[in-house]
DNA sequence: ATTTTTTAAATGCTCATTTAAAAAATTTAT
DNA sequence: ATAAATTTTTTAAATGAGCATTTAAAAAAT
């Protein structure tokens, strides 16, 4: 009946089981369906009805499931963290050098899972409603921290002390400014080019500073 | 009556006259108030009565005077794109090489005026709105063609042809960025600061190529 | 007089959220 | 197993608040 309780991962009559699965395929689908319905409509205009209808689900449901619209957003958001840190994670484990490394950063952000229209466009709403919402708020100081301590980390060992910062500040503001941009975009993106201009610039960055 | 109706800009009882004055003084208000508001609350979340009564009027006579809210929105940006445009010419007047003229471009965008929460805020909504509302994705369309073609300009005599669309890209995304991150601050901003970095952050990047 | 400006109040619509009840799935008892 | 009981999931419909916009009439300006 309600959907707050807390639960055990565990399913109560035998011993370590698979816990509840629709609970888990529903998160999945509501999530993806307000990815797809925000990218249609923007957070302002959408409607709890319409990402309801994306999923084949009611309006009712998503709230039985996230609690309100701006759980619902907070929880979508998460999980586009959570694939950002992922695909960067990826990244790490195959590089050697600590300019791999850095690359690896980069290369995540425009990678071909999340360098998409639909994914810009929800970037681009969270960007604007985080300075009005606590919880948005809090999501993207996290995730900026994270970004900014790997990209201090790499450039530790690649440029002296006098440039770091500028140009790790600047490769933070590049990359934001790439998906400001392609937000705006109306043909389907192109992550391997996006991602050879980003090496490209990284490149002219790092020789000039070194 | 109606607020659509075309207005001569001359008075019609004696020769060159003062324009109705009320009006424009409402257009300011109103477009300034709305701006406050909007930093305030968000588009979403800001209604036409806080607007109001940010200017000390009535939501009604919002729309006297701009028809809708779209419209007064559209209203809004027009005036935030002709005041950066502003800025950069009256830099323009003063710059003597090819590299004061690009160095003005991007001061114009980081200038006191204009590099404030208030208008970071409010460039912030236009953006996350754009995609979804015609008239302002026209704006944008226009705004982001003719800052790209005064760095064209000015970056012809500055680099050869194989640096330069990256490193005008770079820049465009580099100002884009900064605005972007500015957007999420809650302490005041320090223009001087910012257009300090970008100084360094476009020296950096010509030096090579030069 | 006439036109412009102003606003209080009315209108009408959209929507997030809640409620209440049914359907489906799962557990317990037989 | 099978049926009964219990819990979880689903949604149609109700609720109620919020809001942009319109209307109609008054006030101010010309």
């Amino acid at each position: 009946m309600n959907a707050n309780i807390a639960y055990t991962p565990y399913s109560r009559h035998s011993g370590a089981m698979a816990r509840t699965r629709i609970r888990d395929i529903r998160h999945e689908e509501l999530i993806h369906a307000t990815v797809t319905a925000v990218h249609k409509r923007g957070y302002a205009a959408v409607t709890m009805a319409e990402i309801a209808a994306e999923a084949g689900a009611s309006a009712a449901s998503i709230n039985y499931y996230f609690g309100s619209k701006e759980k619902l957003m907070e929880a979508t958001m998460r999980r586009m963290l959570t694939m950002l840190k992922e695909a960067q994670l990826e990244r790490y484990a195959v590089a050697k050098t600590p300019l791999d490394r850095l690359m690896a950063v980069i290369d995540a952000n425009f990678s071909d899972r999340l360098f998409t229209l639909e994914q810009c466009a929800i970037w681009m709403q969270f960007w604007a409603n985080a300075p009005y919402v606590e919880s948005l708020s809090r999501l993207h100081r996290i995730n900026r921290a994270r970004v900014t301590s790997h990209f201090r980390a790499e450039l530790r060992s690649l440029l002296p002390d006098a440039h770091r910062e500028i140009v790790r500040e600047a490769l933070q503001s590049y990359m934001d400014g790439v998906w400001l941009e392609a937000a705006q975009a109306n043909e389907p993106l192109n992550p391997a080019a996006a991602r050879a201009e980003a090496r490209r610039f990284t490149r002219l960055m790092l020789e000039n500073a070194a």
